[in-house]
RNA sequence: GGACCCGUAGCUCAACUGGAUAGAGCAUUAGACUACGGAUCUAAAGGUUGUGAGUUCGAAUCUCGCCGGGUUCACCA
């Protein structure tokens, strides 16, 4: 039990037995007492005023008095206004520090036996990754981990949107206009070297409709007429039809842009369990849309198409099968969630897709409801806002995007530049300077994209965006290279059972009262599934053992329990620092 | 137009889910001892939490109206 759950439930006997009335111990509301107050956790007691027909002072220092006579390790408590502010003895955070010093599973939380699959990246197989797919792995990589911390069994799966229209449009591009050239030949990363087709298509198609948009057609109709548009058309029926020359160049463009999401995904430190395809779910989800149908949860229009209505649930009619029999998007979604829950049986289906998709996954579910699936319930959309430049908003049909490979490549040089203007390099070899760049640069990315909220829309200026100090990966790094420089030159010896100090400075207790919320971090974490609570406590961790670090001495001090004691906190933080980090998927270095 | 989301310091973000005098970082200004690493630390300045009402001991947080911004409602994925 936790020292709050302590303190709720004995507020609450202590309500019962000063006034006679009982209450419940979870309404009780334990804060950390703000710093310009006196105290370290404080109980609010305003609701109980009216119960104890006193003033606040007075029923605030009954309370702090059943209190203080209840626990040793209150000190002493203060009464502001309908506050108690609870001050807590050396030997309470001394003891609590021991405690923790001394557990190797802290942040561990024991199993719960809870299955989750979460599915992320999600990308199209048209084009190369870029920033939104960044924000998405990052959010999706800390999530699992998060989770997986809190004691539960995660299972990270992605999902190639690898059909349809958008690669036959790629696809299209090529056949007319590449003369057979490959990612080999041209030197170029298979994913840029597609996705550079599926930009040259959108060229091209406004090329060809040029003719009809000067007679004034509308844009849409104008590029129906054009030739490129009309192959891409027959690529994706022939395609639905399998044509075994259409499946073939499919195949191998496809084949070029997974060897090209390889490199991305190793440099970026993203992995998962399994991948499936829309190609190999499509059919499944047509079938479930059809026994729908069947069973008149679907209703069918004259012209073939399948449709769902959804209006009773204040949204709209929905495409279910279109006129030609083809599935749409849901309908696959509808047979990726099938195949998955077969796979798996989780008790929760977590899908990390951004916020422009929050109503499709409202209809999959009142989709999947409507038919009966035991796992529709267990679907839940972990959206996050787009990522906007300061141009605008990206638009990858006009190749207007931040290129998730430029990007890194642009971080590991700004972060080389970095070090090697504070002269950090020296001493170091070349492979260990590279490692420390990418620790670095890619750390900065993680943190930068992580430390705000995950649903919130987030501005990205590359120029500026990025930093090195301040709220930063690098920042929090940098507290832990320096703390590790002082394990390097104090020795190995430095944890230990028992201390012997007395007294603690105001510093070392903020510093232990900061280590001892981690778990609650981690649990507030994995409860709103939001990786920007990690981030900004190890942000607080590291803020607050700086401060420690310049105003006291760490292990020049005369006395040595003195030295052996802050150099344990210290060892403490770093261990703490890394697990936080490693959350996020950010690595930790050893000197910078 | 329907549905949903957002508005906090010049900028980027917090605020323990209803608690005290709304906090950090960046940028600006002024400082830090031949102490363990200055990618650090200390301090100043910066606010009518878009706006008006309501709910109660107490509102950035909950409710309603208005103003401003966004997403979505495809036989695209």
């Amino acid at each position: 039990m936790s020292i709050e759950q302590t303190l709720q439930q004995a507020t609450a006997k202590a309500v019962q037995h000063l006034y006679q009335t009982e209450i419940d111990p979870q309404s009780v509301t334990i804060n950390q007492t703000p710093k310009n107050f006196t105290g370290n956790l404080t109980v609010v007691i305003f609701p109980y005023i009216k119960i104890a027909r006193k003033n606040p002072l007075q029923t605030g220092a009954e309370i702090g008095n059943y209190l203080k006579e209840q626990f040793s390790f209150i000190e002493d408590f203060n009464v502001v206004q309908g506050f108690v502010n609870l001050l807590f003895s050396n030997e309470f955070w001394l003891q609590q520090f021991t405690q923790l010093a001394n557990n190797p599973n802290f942040g561990q939380l024991p199993a719960s036996g809870k299955k989750i699959v979460l599915e992320y990246i999600g990308p199209n197989t048209n084009k190369p990754l870029h920033l939104g797919h960044i924000r998405n792995m990052f959010v999706g990589h800390a999530v699992a981990a998060i989770l997986q911390a809190n004691g539960h069994e995660v299972h990270k799966v992605n999902i190639f949107n690898d059909k349809g229209i958008n690669i036959s449009k790629s696809m299209a591009a090529w056949k007319l206009s590449a003369n057979g050239a490959t990612p080999q030949g041209t030197g170029m990363k298979g994913d840029h070297f597609v996705g550079y087709y599926y930009v040259l298509y959108n060229k091209l198609v406004t090329q060809q409709a040029a003719p009809w948009l000067q007679q004034g057609m509308e844009r849409t109709e104008a590029e129906k007429q054009t030739e490129i548009y009309a192959l891409a058309q027959d690529y994706t029926q022939q395609w639905e039809q399998g044509n075994p020359e259409v499946l073939q160049l499919w195949r191998t463009m496809n084949g070029w842009v997974y060897e090209g999401f390889k490199e991305t995904f190793e440099q970026l430190g993203i992995e998962y369990e399994k991948a499936y395809y829309e190609s190999e779910c499509y059919e499944l989800g047509k079938e479930m849309a059809l026994e729908g149908l069947s069973q008149n949860l679907f209703f069918k229009q004259p012209d073939g198409s399948v449709w769902v209505d959804l209006t009773d649930q204040n949204l709209d009619q929905k495409l279910l099968i279109r006129s030609d029999g083809t599935s749409v998007y849901i309908t696959q979604d509808m047979g990726v969630a099938e195949l998955r829950y077969n796979d798996y049986h989780p008790h929760q289906m977590i899908y990390v897709v951004g916020d422009e998709q929050i109503y499709h996954f409202k209809v999959l579910k009142l989709v999947l409801e409507k038919l009966g699936k035991p796992y529709a319930n267990t679907i839940y959309h972990l959206y996050y806002g787009m990522v906007d430049l300061p141009e605008g908003k990206m638009k990858s049909r006009e190749g207007k995007v931040v290129d998730a490979d430029d990007l890194v490549a642009e971080m590991l040089q700004t972060a080389e530049e970095h070090t090697k203007e504070l002269g950090k390099t020296e001493g170091m070899n070349p492979d260990e300077a590279h490692l420390l760049y990418r620790i670095l640069g890619i750390g900065a990315l993680k943190y930068f994209m992580l430390r705000v909220n995950a649903q919130k829309r987030i501005l990205f200026n590359p120029k500026e965006s990025v930093d090195f100090q301040g709220n930063t990966g690098p920042f929090i790094q940098y507290s832990y290279a320096r703390i590790n420089s002082i394990l390097r030159k104090f020795g190995q010896d430095y944890i230990l059972p028992h201390y012997q100090v007395e007294t603690l400075h105001p510093f070392e207790k903020d510093l232990i009262a900061e280590l001892l919320q981690y778990e609650q971090a981690l649990q507030t974490a994995a409860d709103t599934l939001d990786p920007s609570v990690v981030a900004n406590y190890a942000f607080a961790v590291a803020k607050t053992y700086n401060k420690l670090y310049a105003e006291l001495s760490v292990m020049n001090n005369s006395n040595p329990h003195t030295n052996t004691f802050r150099v344990a906190l210290s060892a403490v933080t770093a261990g703490i620092i890394k697990k936080a980090l490693h959350l996020m998927g950010i690595e930790v270095p050893q000197r910078m």
